[in-house]
DNA sequence: TAAGAAATTGAATTCGAATTCATTCAGTTC
DNA sequence: GAACTGAATGAATTCGAATTCAATTTCTTA
């Protein structure tokens, strides 16, 4: 490899400019140091003068620190709550760290992701995609500390933040069996996502408690298009059949297949909503809350959650012990019009 | 600072492992070098039964490379366009650049986030915000290659990707004239982004060319709400004049603002569109594309822009001679049903 | 078979800042 | 004024991999 010359002043040029040896010049860029007010002034003067920047390689070599946090999140997180990411990355860097983003494209790569972060030397991770206990476990012995993101591992001491999901959705099947409905049917997400089947099987579970029969399923991947013609098939009426025989609810694992289901619903099987049938999401993403949707929902406190993240990884960084390793932040259900929730409203 | 151990394994540790010496460790892991197949092959075993992985810190701090691309993008486009992230970030990858993501507040928050960039020692930025003439030239004094994305720069030999907004909206303004429309609107984004200024500006400038008299504008941000404001005020028929004198056609600087447009013109001021007033938007975003909406607007190829921006990040980071350092790449006028396009349908 | 070319190898050096440790100097204390 | 304390300083070392360069081995070729 062609070694390629850059024009960036080291700090032994500070430390000629301003009289000094080099290793003053290192502690006048450390915030507590054995060094004196004016020696200080007269290197930060002699370093802006000349445009030094501490070269962050070098220091890191020497401090194991390189100020960066390895954030692995799915591309439907990205796609879908965009929001996520800026507040995530916002409370990182009040934390003093940069995002390094990881994209996976499916749930099990996280363990590649992993790799790659910490090749790169990263403090830490945030994960929004699931570790396997060995992944983890590679991360404990390089000391590197994971924060878990709306995921979960059985470790008795993993550091995870998780909106609780599944109280959320037992609360919200409760309240439509309330409001007296009796046929329901859900839209999971991919087979393989966690937080998919806490929502669904929580949902679900209440609703046989309850003493609700069989849920219609299907298997949606997260997309509105899938959603889309998960309606197509759970409420069009074939012939033969009757609409007493269509589900009145259909919850889905996300907000975007939510509004998949009613467009659906509306626009190509004609159905009113939620006279006809009643539709909740999970999320609360800004579309849903238009007048063109007004979509039931449940609402993640994402800010929180990600200011928790943030702080749990700064404190397990600096391995300042964690009160509390393991936070789960409730769902708000968001009452908008897509959902019967009250059980005075007749029936069809 | 305390120094923290960590128990990766270095090179030394593989080479005594391998009976080997550092020299030969290091070869293995390059691509080409000196060293011969068996030996490679030796040393490779070794390290996988370590567990060691090349230490990034004291790789970069020789070879002056650390494989970072720093992302600078404001935080409206994360939120309205994450598509943009996803597809940028894919195409680094795959060009061998992990995403380093700044993620800016403001406008002119782009110095500030090169100047981080840059001290993380980044091989160059891909920046989504304004750079002025000083920012760049010290990324150039420093080596570092900037590639604009849907920004500009005086500079000559600045390296960009660009969607050509302005030929896209001056087409668009034909079009819309064509079709027989007279009395135009149009929404801005915030005074200080230059990609609202080139849409408007160049929708206004060719509506002008074409006699079209005064324009109402309304200066939103960006976001759905100050769309909604704007078609509030807009088109709102106050008592004393008639709706003859209300906009045909309201043009925004992008979809979110369109959306908040066509949502107040529906549900707040009972409008029908396309036939009251006909709403154009700037993007492609998703939520447009729904039977909810049905938003016409300008599709940006995103895909192609970021693959585009990746090719010259590498080739100037690689001191690859660049074809052609200015890429523009044309919006489609994407035709849906949020406007009347075509002379035949009577005007009220 | 000897001389020369080519391919491998390892010892030593390098990158740039942080840290250790010995040293200097000013300021106290008795 | 001697002995001592504390603060500030600089020379030397360290971090871990890449690279240089000289040394060695192997392979050609006349």
């Amino acid at each position: 490899m062609a070694r390629r010359k850059l024009n960036a002043p080291t700090s032994y040029d500070v430390a000629r400019h301003a009289g000094v040896s080099q290793a003053v010049v290192s502690r006048a860029f450390q915030p507590v140091a054995p060094i004196s007010d004016e020696t200080r002034a007269k290197v930060l003067a002699a370093a802006t003068s000349l445009g030094y920047q501490p070269n962050a390689m070098a220091r890191s070599l020497i401090t194991k620190r390189t100020g960066l946090a390895g954030v692995l999140l799915t591309e439907a997180t990205l796609r879908d709550t965009p929001d996520l990411l800026i507040v995530l990355a916002q409370a990182l860097l009040e934390q003093g760290f940069q995002p390094l983003l990881f994209p996976c494209t499916h749930e099990d790569d996280g363990g590649t992701a992993l790799d790659k972060a910490l090749a790169f030397g990263v403090d830490g991770v945030v994960s929004g995609v699931s570790l396997s206990k060995h992944d983890l476990a590679q991360a404990r012995v390089r000391q590197r500390p994971v924060v878990l993101f709306n995921r979960h591992s059985a470790e008795p001491d993993a550091l995870q933040v998780a909106c609780d999901h599944a109280s959320a959705t037992a609360l919200l099947a409760a309240r439509l069996y309330a409001a007296g409905h009796r046929r329901f049917a859900v839209v999971t997400g991919p087979a393989d996502a966690p937080v998919s089947a806490l929502r669904v099987g929580s949902f679900v579970a209440r609703l046989t408690e309850l003493g609700v029969g069989p849920i219609q399923t299907f298997e949606g991947d997260y997309h509105y298009e899938s959603g889309h013609a998960a309606a197509m098939q759970l409420l069009a009426t074939p012939p033969g059949q009757t609409a007493a025989q269509r589900p009145e609810v259909v919850f889905c694992a996300n907000d975007a297949m939510a509004l998949g289901v009613l467009d659906a619903a509306r626009f190509a099987l004609m159905l009113r909503v939620p006279r006809d049938v009643s539709v909740v999401g999970f999320d609360d993403i800004p579309s849903g809350q238009r007048p063109a949707y007004l979509l039931t929902t449940v609402r993640q406190p994402f800010k929180e959650m990600a200011v928790t993240a943030a702080q749990l990884f700064r404190d397990a960084v600096d391995d300042t012990p964690v009160a509390q390793p393991r936070v789960l932040a409730p769902g708000t259900l968001i009452e908008r019009g897509s959902a019967q929730l009250f059980p005075d409203s007749p029936n069809p």
